[in-house]
DNA sequence: AACTATACGGGACACGTGTCCCGTTTAAGT
DNA sequence: ACTTAAACGGGACACGTGTCCCGTATAGTT
């Protein structure tokens, strides 16, 4: 079913561009042109409007038909995969700083403000958050689960710190997160967003008392 | 455009049974006991799978065609609106009683609890919260409103108390309910939806101190 | 210059959705 | 019992989606 050349990136050892000139012809370079601006496309469509744009319109912006998305990536989640891919490493080298520079509480902190920050301008991030559509999991596995080792990493630094309460996990940060980006649908305004972070980061420090409200008093 | 009939339980001052005979013939009595199938199959139809479930699935499930639910419900807008209503006036009214209860704090952390439990046992209810797919806010408008004021009512008394930070809102609120639902899609235990409920609360407190994370250090 | 595999455009295809019409059945009133 | 309109079932319709095929153009090699 899949169609057959399928891109190039992957394959031999040999130099990326220029690869061995006799025994088959590798890449032509319209392709990796239009492959370059369909990614670039699929990116800022995907970052505008989530993951729910249509394949259509990813390939009217990149202007190329559906056919040639269609060769370059033969599924959207494929599509779909590759850009959040990339989000997700920007996000997991962000990560990655922050965890070498200073106090681990300051950088979970600091990460989950980014986290949000990043979400809401692109609304791919929130999607591959929540798992809406793809199964996310699926495609981008392996970045994925740097992501969640990363988001991890900055997680036990800060309980370690004693800044975070102990009984949270990389689930109920990657739920804060949502929660704040679903505050932006109405009145997006950046105080919002800040008194969002502010709240949940709040949220997640260690109880001062055990004033937890009752769940089922009635 | 829309059928003729449309249902009953609106217009006339009549009794709602044996209306006026001679007139018109006003209903049937099949035709009122299907719509309350509808109605029943609607609202365990979209409890379980929430605000994308099909018209054909409901029909199905409450054992009649599409053509008559389209009779009885014109666009499936006016059917999750009025199912929507119908969970929309179980919360108004168990935010009235709180109101009327104890002290307002308890009685809007307790809400809050019990928009989220009520949300993980039915998903419309996160599904009208977060406005995913359709504009209720057009549809039940009304209801809508009364929730935001029941809402706005028992954080009013909160904060008034002391218990709830003076700058949040009720879409603040709102979108908190909405992260403790996010973090139901993966491993939904008890006990994770109760530490959601708990960071959420917390976080709404009053700051102890001026510590917020920064936002853009980088 | 000639040739060939690669890439392309455009549209066809299948699928699922919500909505609506039409011929038939049936409850209710005379 | 007969009549009439309300109600029904089932399918047609239009729309949007993602995917894929086929004929054509072109880049790259000989």
């Amino acid at each position: 079913m899949a169609q057959e050349p399928r891109s190039g990136e992957s394959e031999p050892g040999a130099s990326d561009d220029r690869a061995a000139s006799s025994p088959v012809r590798r890449q032509r370079a319209d392709g990796r042109r239009n492959q370059a601006r369909l990614l670039e496309a699929a990116f800022a469509a995907f970052a505008e409007h989530g993951a729910s744009v249509s394949v259509r319109e990813i390939a009217r912006r990149a202007g190329v038909s559906t056919g040639t998305l269609s060769r370059h990536f033969p599924t959207k989640e494929e599509l779909f995969g590759a850009v959040v891919l990339n989000r997700i490493g920007q996000l997991v080298r962000r990560a990655d700083e922050l965890a070498a520079g200073g106090d681990p509480a300051t950088a979970f902190f600091t990460f989950f403000a980014v986290l949000v920050e990043e979400g809401a301008a692109d609304h791919s991030v929130g999607d591959a958050l929540s798992s809406a559509g793809f199964d996310v999991q699926t495609i981008a596995s392996t970045a994925n689960r740097d992501f969640g080792d990363a988001l991890r990493g900055l997680l036990d630094g800060a309980q370690r710190a004693g800044a975070v309460r102990q009984d949270v996990d990389t689930a109920d940060v990657k739920a804060l997160v949502v929660g704040c980006l679903a505050r932006e649908r109405d009145g997006l305004d950046d105080a919002a967003r800040r008194r969002m972070i502010s709240i949940a980061c709040n949220g997640l420090r260690p109880c001062p008392g055990p004033e937890a409200p009752a769940t089922h008093p009635a």
